[in-house]
DNA sequence: GGCACCGTTCGGCGCGGCCCGAACCGTGCC
DNA sequence: GGCACGGTTCGGGCCGCGCCGAACGGTGCC
């Protein structure tokens, strides 16, 4: 008998993730988005039964929240925090070194790479490009911790994202996220998430298939103004895997 | 079968956590002291033998790093960033609902919700209370992210504590951390944990029990002043309970 | 109303885990 | 050298968990 707190409300909290299809389940709707039951079982490879039964005991253990439309069941992770512990725990799980198979997997692979959505925020090459331009800039300053500066507040005012309304969330402001592919840090938090929102509204990024995001012409040539950048910086490495290719 | 990574590695990762006996070991390890693999045995209440099977695990996962020591075996944290990952999951855990039933254990806990080590830096009432006045007297800023100011660069300078070598670390020089009895930040990162260490180096807090920290009465004057705090507003709830009873 | 579809519930099966005790090895102490 | 002790290895037992298929209920479309 131990005198403080025993393991079994951690052990109990971990098994959710420990299983592989329940985690194939979070990483997936780690784009964001609110998922089917449905789909979530199709992309696992596992009967809708199996599925159910998972995504009771993710709700039930609070990593997901369900929203019941019509004979549809959306669920779609908790809140930015469990995002945020997923990917944690993600980054620190050796990869089950599978290098990729397919032309078209490479392709994808390479469209990920280069940009990307990490739970609600821009990450990937262009991901870590925005972050080290906004350190340039002086909208960010790592001198002691992640902060956004004063400056940061007008520059991104100057963009139509007014911060005070995101200072009323329990969610830091600015956030170190590192990229897994990169290997350093791109911006996430609450920043980084309305920055990617507003990207996808202004129309200078798109959703691509699954996580992948792609940047229109027009939004590189006015994210490159926006931050002092030259607009050839910010292209994708080929010009051929932007666009879905046939299929 | 999916297009991009599937949930193994995140599963086999959190599988390492999903284990009664694992997750105490590493909540034990919290402490950020070494610990032998007999101590935690007994802690956990398990025979030898499984303890060693587990933290053979855990060390093959990259949670624990592992020290020999003649026939002693040392396990601690692989590092902060471990430490983080537990201590974010077991916020995340509910609590296994089990109130204190002896005396014994009611105080212990009193004395842990006053002030302990989270890891290897400050926590409870007393870390929040530091938190807070590290914020009123300009130390640590919060307007865009949780930052140190250039004056607590001279703050801490004051107090024996040069920030510049803790720089050169990956780590984050300041970082929220919730507090699991207060519910509110306390301060992590580079600069929690060298101002933890350097509580103890001068003798303003003696380690406890456990992860149960003290402060001794001069320490408690002391801090109050770098603080510019009433001493009063420093002290344990209660009298009794900070020095061993008597078994 | 009839049908297709999404999701859930229920048994049952099989694998993998966690745990222990016993035997063994190495270290340190007397 | 002898003994005590910490740790490891091995074999075996047991329980829990993840999976499926089949049957069922609810929803939406025609």
């Amino acid at each position: 008998m131990t005198t403080g707190a025993d393991g079994r409300g951690l052990a109990g909290f971990a098994a959710l993730l420990a299983d592989p299809t329940r985690a194939g389940f979070c990483l997936a709707l780690l784009d964001g988005r609110a998922w089917t039951a449905g789909e979530l079982a199709r992309a696992a490879g596992v009967a809708a039964s199996t599925a159910s039964d998972h995504l009771t005991r993710l709700v039930a253990g609070g990593l997901l929240v369900e929203e019941r439309q019509g004979r549809h069941r959306y669920v779609r992770l908790a809140d930015p925090g469990v995002a945020q512990l997923v990917e944690d725990l993600a980054a620190r799980a050796p990869a089950p070194a599978t290098p990729p198979r397919t032309l078209r997997a490479a392709s994808a692979g390479a469209a990920l790479a280069y940009a990307r959505t990490c739970y609600d925020h821009l990450a990937g090459r262009l991901g870590v490009l925005l972050y080290d331009a906004l350190l340039d800039r002086g909208v960010l300053d790592r001198s002691g911790g992640l902060a956004l500066t004063g400056n940061g507040v007008t520059w991104l005012a100057g963009l139509g994202v007014p911060v005070e309304p995101l200072r009323a969330t329990r969610r830091p402001l600015v956030r170190d996220c590192l990229d897994w592919t990169e290997r350093r840090p791109h911006l996430a938090g609450a920043v980084g998430a309305a920055l990617c929102g507003r990207f996808l509204d202004l129309g200078w990024t798109t959703r691509g298939t699954g996580r992948a995001v792609r940047l229109t012409p027009s939004g590189r040539d006015a994210l490159a103004e926006a931050l002092a950048l030259d607009p050839a910086l910010l292209a994708p490495p080929a010009s051929r895997d932007s666009g879905p290719a046939r299929a």
